[in-house]
DNA sequence: CTCGAAAACGTTCATTTGGTACAATTTAGA
DNA sequence: TCTAAATTGTACCAAATGAACGTTTTCGAG
């Protein structure tokens, strides 16, 4: 999409017609720091899409309306997840990269957030390659066509969200396993991380668990994410997982799991933080550990 | 040259784009003395780099992308490369996401084509991570981090490429082959054909041959190409790949060779169309099949 | 060395924004 | 229910911005 310094600040008045406020709260609200913003040389506001999408999504907004943020179509419909999932499939099997793109970021503008984005239409439609495989209907080329076209649309996405990354986040630290080439699991994972307000170094699938413990060690993150479609042997897994573990209980680290590889028989043998089959629960979590610096109480009751 | 030397000027449209400005208001701004600037002879407002990124960043100015600010410049390029390789080594290192990405996009902004920044600087620089790896200098997870920052920058770039793709383009469509997890050098070499003015699409690494040939089948590409920088089994890969070949003939499909893998001992083993140790190479083969329309005359050089 | 296209110039003008004051609406509490 | 405090919405004008225009400068290709 585009990437020009022109699509990524919005004006107060493209925020109040997207909030459903008038333009002096939102000028308001930049000056008491509701809402972060730059301002030029002549004391004009500008403010990043990512901030507003951000706060819109926090509820407390009665008239939201994000439409208005999208400079291209206006006119189409909101998606609902089901929906878009079908399209993104469908989408991605034609190999059409424009409305991949259109898509995905589409959805993100609307306020949808990334975890619900990745839990409710793209986790769904790349599964459903894998059994469309299973069932001898599509050839693994068209699963792969799919990973990369989902993969530019993600990076491209995780570049509006990295525009906003302020100062004093958390880090945190993750990937998937060795055994594991799978590399959208955890870049979702890290998205959901930077969306939720923290400072998140991904590794990458194919990472051993002994360069985990190094990144511990060395980027002393506070929480430790790990993505798990394919666990390998599970006696060099879990042996070599404990060793981390150690290192990440002498830091004080919190080490959340997930993926499908994750199932109960494996995690019964192994000590974790919290675990969680889904992205939502990842966020859930990270919340937890770091509660995002909600705006204060605000919001004009809602009316007829 | 230092990219961020402190001697270099740049445009009023350059400063614009870089600060999510119009040029009308940079003009003003130089005029009214908020921008300090030279003057050349004729008239045209000179701006020194370091003097922008210093106000940007001190003032509450927007900056969107910096990166805006790398003037075009034609010329003793090697030593700008080699410059580059060394820089981006180091901010790799460090995990630096915005210098990693200020660096690349810089560099294809001012006029270094994709192939040299892929030949000369992101290849050395990734090459490296593994010598410092195997002299035990460094961990897995340094080059884990640094595969993950390129991968991003580069995403990115693909999309500015693929904004000012037309139409009418030949198709490629290329990967790595199983036992070959490096995603880096496909993608490259996909956003080499992009920028040659191909359609190219990137089944990414581990790919079996026998998909390459349904991606044959079913998308007709003119030129298929392969990164191979592990080839596992060569049994296995030798018998795989002639079948593949097979269905590639009888199409009449290119296929371009490369990689690491794909020594002398091996090529001699199977047959091909080209190969070449360099993606410089793979462009200039692709010129041959399908000369480059119109070579984007990339804006005009500054002079003081 | 000339020539032409791209880039930058200066200018003008319509639109948008900021700042302030004031009215309207809602919440909270007596 | 009524009142005070807090928050939001509306109105105004000066200032800032950005787009459009024809003209001039710049630099590389021929």
């Amino acid at each position: 999409m585009n990437f020009d310094a022109a699509s990524t600040y919005v004006s107060t008045m493209q925020v109040a017609k997207a909030l459903g406020l008038s333009v002096s709260t939102v000028k308001r609200w930049v000056d008491e720091g509701v809402l972060p913003a730059h301002k030029t040389a002549g004391g004009h506001r500008k403010l990043l899409l990512a901030d507003v999408v951000g706060l819109a999504r926090q509820g407390d907004l009665p008239h939201a309306d994000l439409s208005h943020l999208m400079q291209q179509r206006r006119g189409d419909r909101p998606l609902e997840l089901s929906d878009l999932e079908n399209q993104l499939y469908q989408s991605l099997l034609a190999g059409d990269r424009d409305r991949v793109r259109t898509l995905i970021h589409g959805s993100y503008r609307q306020g949808i957030a990334i975890e619900h984005l990745a839990d409710g239409a793209i986790a769904p439609a790349m599964n459903r390659f894998g059994h469309e495989w299973a069932a001898g209907r599509i050839d693994v080329m068209e699963e792969h066509r799919a990973t990369q076209l989902c993969a530019a649309a993600l990076y491209e996405l995780k570049a509006m969200l990295e525009q906003r990354a302020g100062k004093d986040r958390p880090r945190s630290v993750g990937g998937a396993p060795e055994h594991d080439s799978y590399s959208l699991p955890t870049l979702l994972a890290e998205m959901v991380l930077l969306d939720a307000g923290w400072d998140a170094v991904n590794l990458g699938p194919n990472t051993p668990f002994k360069s985990l413990a190094k990144a511990i060690e060395e980027l002393r993150p506070r929480l430790v994410w790990l993505s798990v479609s394919h666990s390998g042997p599970e006696e060099e897994f879990v042996s070599d997982y404990r060793e981390m573990y150690r290192q990440a209980e002498k830091a004080g680290v919190a080490i959340a799991l997930g993926g499908r590889a994750m199932g109960e028989a494996l995690r019964s043998k192994i000590p974790y933080t919290t675990y969680g089959d889904s992205l939502a629960s990842l966020a859930a979590f990270a919340r937890t550990l770091h509660p995002k610096p909600r705006p204060p109480r605000r919001g004009r009751p809602r009316k007829a």
